[in-house]
DNA sequence: GTGTCTTTGGACAGCGCTATCCTATGACAA
DNA sequence: TTGTCATAGGATAGCGCTGTCCAAAGACAC
C-alpha cells in the first residue's frame, strides 16, 4: 500500500514508535493507504461520506497492519466511550445471570463492553456505583427496575446517557423500559391458586425487593377481590432469598394456626426449600398444601414434585433491552419505549 | 481558594466549559489552589514529593470544585487504565459467581474496574475476548485455569500485564495462581468413598473442562491404586452441566449391570439432580448407592438425603488473586506467586 | 459562462491528563 | 566562598483520536 505516495504532509509512519507500544495508529494507516488520518478515521467508522475505492484501500490497510482503534483515544476525543454500564442487585439470583447473558451476547456484537456492577439491593450503593460508571462516559446505561433514590435518578438524567430500565413494565412517562408486569403476574399466580379451590394461601417472600413486594400487590389484590385476605398470611423475611431459607420458612408457616392450604413464594429458590422441606417433613404436597414459585429458575422443573411457578422471559427482556439500548446510543427513536413481554404461569405437580 | 493568585500563566478556570460538560478539570483544580495543573496531579495521585501544605491546599480545592480525574484521559496518557479484565468460562455456575464477587469487592476499593467477560469454555472465545480486552490496556488480568491457546498464552506474555490464573494451583513455573489442587480433591473423595467400603465407585462429569478432567484423573488414580479401575465406571457427558442433566444421567448409570454402589459427580449441580432421580425412583441413598457432589454450592445441604460434597474455597480465591493482582499492579514482587487454598470434604447424608 | 449547491478530502485544534525534561532553591561539604 | 546534590515546582509536548471549520472539485440550472 505505500505505492500510494502521500502527497500531502502526514506524520512519519514512525514504524519504530509502533513497534515499540506494540500498537498502530491511524497515522500509520493513514501512511499505508496515501490518505490523512481523518480520512481513515472517517472511513473506518463510515461516519462520513467517503470515496467507496479509499474506504477499500482504507480498509485493505487498516487488515493489512492489524489496526485497531484505542478505546481510551476514542473517548477523549469523541466524549463517549463503548462502554455499557449495568447495574443489576445481585449475581447470586440466577434471574440476573441470565438476563446479563443475555445483554452481553447482543451488545458484544455491536462493539460495546459491558460494565457490570452489583448493587445488592442497596439504593445508596446504587448511587456510588453509578457516579463511578459515570466517569467512564458509559455510552448507555441499563439499570433495574425504577426504585432507586432521587440522587440517582437525577444522576443519570444530567447524564444524557440513555438508560433502559430491566426488569418492569411500567416506568414514569419518558422512561425506556423493557420488562413484564410483576403485580400482574403476582395476582395471575394466585387466581390460578383460588380457582384450584384453596382457601388460605400465604405469601412467602424474603429480601423484599421492589419487584417481590409488586407480586405482593398482586396476591393481596386477588385475595382481597375474593374476601381471603389475612395480614397473617403474609410472611416477610427480609433475610436474601434462599434454598435453606425456604425450608426455613416452611416450616414455621405450616406451624401455624389455622393451616394454610397454599404457599406462594415470591422466588423458586425459596420455593425449592419449601419443596424439601416437605420431603423431609413428610408433608404431602399438593395435597395438603400446595407450594408454588416464581421465575422458573433452573431445577424447579426436576423437584418432586414438579413446581408450580411463572416463568419470566429474562433472557429476552435482556435481549430486547440491549436492542433498544443500541437504537437509542445510535440516536434513533425508540417507537415503543415501553415493552411488556409478559410471563407464563407455568403448572406443575406442586399445585 | 482563589485568593492564591496564580503567579505563573495558567489556563483560564474556564468555568463556562466546566459547566456545559458537566466536568471539573485538572487546571480547574489547579486555578482554585493557585498551583499548576502537574502539580495538582502529582498531589492527588501522591506520585511524587508534594510539599505537605500544597497536597492540603490542592486536595481542598479539589473536594470543593468535586473533581474527579477522566479516565479516558489518565489511561490515553498513562497507557494504563484502571481496567481488569475477567475471564470466566461461565455466569451459570455458581462457584463462578462467588469467585466474581470476592474479585470485585476487593478490586474496586482499590479503584480498579472489573470487566467480566464469559469465554463458554471455548479457548477461541477466549482468545478473541482477551484480544479484545488488550485494546483497552487493562491493569490486570484474571484467567480461569491453565488450559488455553498458545494464541492467548502469547497475548498474554507480550502484552506484559500482570496476571493471575484462577482455581488451580500448579502451573508453570514463573505464574503467578491462586486455586487449589482439583486432582488431589477428586482423589480425596474417591479415596473416602472407598474407605466406606464402596465397590464400583463410578464418575460422572458433564461439560468436561480442564478442572473437571483433573478431577477424573484423581478418581483414576485413587480407582486404580485401589484395583477397582473400571473403564464403564466413567460417565463423561461433554454437555453443559445442570441439575436436570444430573438426573438423567444418573438414571442411565443405575440401569448399567454390574450395578454401582457409588456414584461421584464433578459438580453439585449434577448430583444434586441425582439425588432428585433417587427420590423418583425410589432408589435408596445411601443405601443401595452413595452420591457425591463437588463445590458444596447452594441447596446441596438441604437435600435429601443432605449432599456428601468438597468445599472448595472460591470465595477465598477471588479474594487472594485479587490481592495478589493488586500487589503486581503496584510494581511489588510477590513473595508466593501459587497459592493453594486447599479445599475441605463435607460429608453428609448421601455417603 | 456564471452562480449555487453538494460532495469529499484535509488542516487544525483540542479532549484531559501525564512523562519527560528543566529550573530554582536550599542544604551541605570542602 | 564555591561546587555538588537532592528537592520540589513548572513548562512543554504529546498520548491517539475526533469535532469543527475550510477548501477544492464537480453537478446542475439559468
Amino acid at each position: 500500500m505505500s505505492d500510494h505516495p502521500a502527497s500531502f504532509p502526514t506524520r512519519p509512519p514512525s514504524v519504530a514508535r509502533a513497534r515499540a507500544t506494540g500498537r498502530v495508529t491511524l497515522a500509520d494507516v493513514a501512511h499505508a493507504a496515501g490518505v490523512s488520518p481523518i480520512t481513515v478515521s472517517r472511513a473506518l467508522r463510515g461516519e462520513r461520506a467517503v470515496d467507496a475505492q479509499l474506504v477499500a484501500r482504507v480498509q485493505a490497510a487498516a487488515n493489512k497492519l492489524g489496526y485497531v482503534p484505542d478505546p481510551a483515544a476514542r473517548a477523549l476525543a469523541s466524549r463517549h466511550s463503548s462502554h455499557v454500564a449495568v447495574l443489576i442487585p445481585m449475581l447470586s439470583n440466577a434471574l440476573f445471570v441470565d438476563l446479563l447473558e443475555a445483554v452481553q451476547r447482543t451488545l458484544r456484537p455491536a462493539g460495546y463492553q459491558t460494565l457490570m456492577s452489583v448493587t445488592h439491593y442497596d439504593t445508596g450503593e446504587e448511587e456510588h456505583l453509578l457516579r463511578e460508571q459515570l466517569l467512564h462516559r458509559p455510552a448507555g446505561l441499563l439499570v433495574t427496575g425504577f426504585d432507586r433514590s432521587d440522587a440517582t435518578r437525577a444522576l443519570i438524567a444530567q447524564s444524557r446517557v440513555p438508560c433502559v430500565h430491566l426488569m418492569e413494565s411500567a416506568g414514569v412517562p419518558g422512561s425506556y423500559c423493557v420488562g413484564l408486569s410483576q403485580a400482574d403476574a403476582g395476582a395471575d399466580m394466585t387466581r390460578y391458586l383460588l380457582q384450584q379451590g384453596r382457601q388460605r394461601i400465604a405469601f412467602a417472600a424474603a429480601q423484599l425487593d421492589p419487584r417481590t413486594l409488586q407480586r405482593l400487590e398482586g396476591w393481596r389484590r386477588e385475595l382481597r377481590a375474593a374476601g381471603r385476605y389475612d395480614t397473617k398470611l403474609e410472611w416477610l423475611n427480609p433475610a436474601p432469598s434462599s434454598i435453606a431459607l425456604g425450608a426455613q420458612m416452611f416450616e414455621q408457616i405450616m406451624a401455624q394456626h389455622p393451616p394454610v392450604d397454599a404457599v406462594f413464594f415470591c422466588n423458586d429458590d425459596l420455593a425449592q426449600g419449601a419443596l424439601l422441606a416437605a420431603l423431609r417433613l413428610k408433608i404431602d404436597v399438593p395435597q395438603r398444601v400446595a407450594i408454588a414459585g416464581f421465575n422458573d429458575l433452573t431445577g424447579s422443573d426436576q423437584m418432586l414434585p414438579p413446581l408450580t411457578t411463572v416463568r419470566t422471559p429474562r433472557a429476552d427482556i435482556g435481549t430486547s433491552a440491549a436492542q433498544m439500548l443500541l437504537a437509542l446510543m445510535s440516536g434513533k427513536t425508540v417507537a415503543q419505549p415501553q415493552i411488556d413481554l409478559g410471563y407464563e404461569l407455568v403448572v406443575r405437580g406442586s399445585t
